[in-house]
DNA sequence: TGATATTATGACACCGGTGTCAGATTGGGA
DNA sequence: TCCCAATCTGACACCGGTGTCATAATATCA
């Protein structure tokens, strides 16, 4: 199997490389006898323009880079999944790379991710996407970037998110129409902007319906399973116990969930409980958990689609999108008796 | 920000730029003082070689590709830390790429794959890790592979596993000795070598039990969770009614779980349930299940290694490691009343 | 038909490294 | 002190593409 590169197909069209390259590219200027010509010769040779020798020209890599710091693996598969389809489709290449928020030297990691890799650009997904001190180190370095699920849209960057305030006003609406009062609500992890925007919809429903906001049905946790049961030992325990606990995410509502059969609830019928992302185990659990499923995979499509565009054609403007999330409801949420 | 290559190292320490190419990669017949003169330009000018050019010049890419087709987002993270893991300890990247195993075109996906990302070498990931089309196809090709967790050990490629049969044989021993003699099996998906391994693990500590083995205790499931489901419905109902259930992951597991307490079934004094590969799910549920740990994250991170050291000098001879799986116990199990 | 505008094509340098090989320098032994 | 081997070093081509620019071919118009 020998190899084929742009000089082989240019002496066996006889034509010059460029011309060649000219083809590759979809550049004008070329005949379509020529074109053509060339075309059948790529197809007869097998030819595949080789991406690094092109990137060395153009200087680029075509590879983006995928931040996250994610509890969760299925929104991370998630992610993976609409930005690799991405990628695919406008033949770049993805890098994932897991690291921390908090970790030390964050931005100096980043700085040598993107010394190292060459990347062309970067997909910020939460909790990097609201994380002022990593946005404006990208844009002082003018390293394009695209956000995911960002709470704040900014004029001037690609940012993809959908409405988690709306999602949680709709949930939370979901119980006061089954008759709850007393929702207790766990918070997310402080760093992640949803946090804020599903407390907000939450107090919003509340607000709407006439309740009055109850800080002490409020537990602060951090998306984790175990900072759910951490809340849901407290929330349980109140006197009176809430007939119904929102949490930020589907495995806190686990843990209350978990916690609650330990205690010898029933749930719905003793309590109801809600959570939110829609993530596999709201389905592997009895009873399957009410939620909000949000569109992940085609937020993240988009973000890195419209990323890649913008490196291609910079004056492109940036544009901002709000998708639709959707409440679920499944069987841990029921009227009240 | 001007650009630093290694023109301008060269021109700066004064010497040409064959010699910064050799301080750079570590080679011989390099005087002290020079290597030492080029190394300090380096910091100085803060420089970072271009992969790109050099896998030009080498005719490598640096990217190793990650290929699995797993309904496990958990192992697909795992194999993913371990293997990036590997790829940034030896500098290279990781090109994921899911994909169906029983899709059309498998082959020539990957082909294209390689083709046209020039990939140095693959890591296979259960089920790809025994998919005999796929692995003749990379080796008649010479593309080289890694594969993580495989049953068969061939003499000639790198390959690290732990051992599912063992870890199989552990867990029904441990539900024997609980005092279970009837324990229905679920079996995982056929093309996961996995799959007989696990059940071959069930068969033997039977048979060393003196238990006989009853194939009407034997359901075929698909390792997702709704096989589990449709598996616990016809175990469940079963007369007598098995008292353990070994399912051959934690999803099917979890499904057998869910169905026995829909039917009002205390987990674990009326029925015992274990599973495999301690999933997040399997803490994440309660009661929370017995299972089987393996080092997912080592066995790829060891395999990725070896890959790349093998491409970087291919007369080492490839290794194969099996690495310990390890039962662990939670409430799902216990003795039997 | 000739002059000019437009389109098509190729020669050549270049991207930032590495491989080859020749020549310069150094060191050790006689 | 001289010679030869071993060690250093650099010139130059090359990896496989793309950008620039000059020139060739063709089309347009008077």
């Amino acid at each position: 199997m020998k190899k084929v590169t742009i000089n082989s197909v240019a002496s066996y069209a006889g034509v010059s490389k460029k011309t060649v390259s000219r083809v590759l590219n979809n550049e004008p200027n070329v005949s379509d006898a020529t074109r053509e010509k060339v075309l059948k010769v790529f197809k007869e040779l097998d030819y595949t323009p080789n991406p690094i020798a092109r990137g060395l020209a153009q200087n680029r890599s075509f590879i983006i880079g995928c931040l996250y710091d994610n509890p969760s693996k299925s929104y991370i598969t998630r992610v993976q999944t609409g930005a690799l389809a991405a990628c695919h489709e406008l033949n770049y290449n993805l890098l994932i790379h897991p690291c921390e928020l908090r970790g030390e030297e964050l931005i100096s990691n980043i700085e040598q991710l993107i010394q190292t890799s060459r990347l062309d650009g970067i997909v910020l997904t939460p909790p990097f996407s609201d994380f002022p001190e990593l946005v404006s180190f990208l844009k002082s370095k003018k390293i394009p970037y695209a956000r995911v699920a960002s709470a704040v849209l900014e004029d001037d960057s690609i940012s993809v998110r959908s409405n988690d305030e709306q999602g949680a006003f709709e949930i939370t609406e979901h119980l006061i129409k089954l008759g709850h009062k007393e929702i207790a609500f766990i918070k997310g992890h402080p760093d992640h902007s949803a946090t804020e925007q599903r407390f907000k919809g939450y107090r919003r429903a509340l607000a709407s319906n006439g309740i009055e906001f109850d800080e002490r049905l409020v537990e602060e946790g951090n998306f984790s399973y175990h900072s759910g049961v951490d809340s849901a030992r407290t929330i349980l325990d109140l006197n009176p116990r809430p007939t119904a606990v929102f949490a930020s995410n589907d495995y806190m509502a686990a843990a209350v969930l978990k916690l609650a059969t330990q205690m010898q609830l029933r749930v719905p019928d003793d309590i109801s409980i809600a959570g939110f992302d829609n993530a596999p185990i709201a389905r592997h659990i009895w009873p399957g958990l009410t939620t909000i499923a949000q569109p992940v995979e085609e937020m993240t499509q988009q973000a890195v689609k419209q990323l890649i565009t913008h490196i291609g054609d910079p004056q492109e403007s940036p544009y901002q999108v709000t998708l639709e999330a959707k409440l679920i409801t499944r069987e841990s949420t029921a009227a009240i008796k």
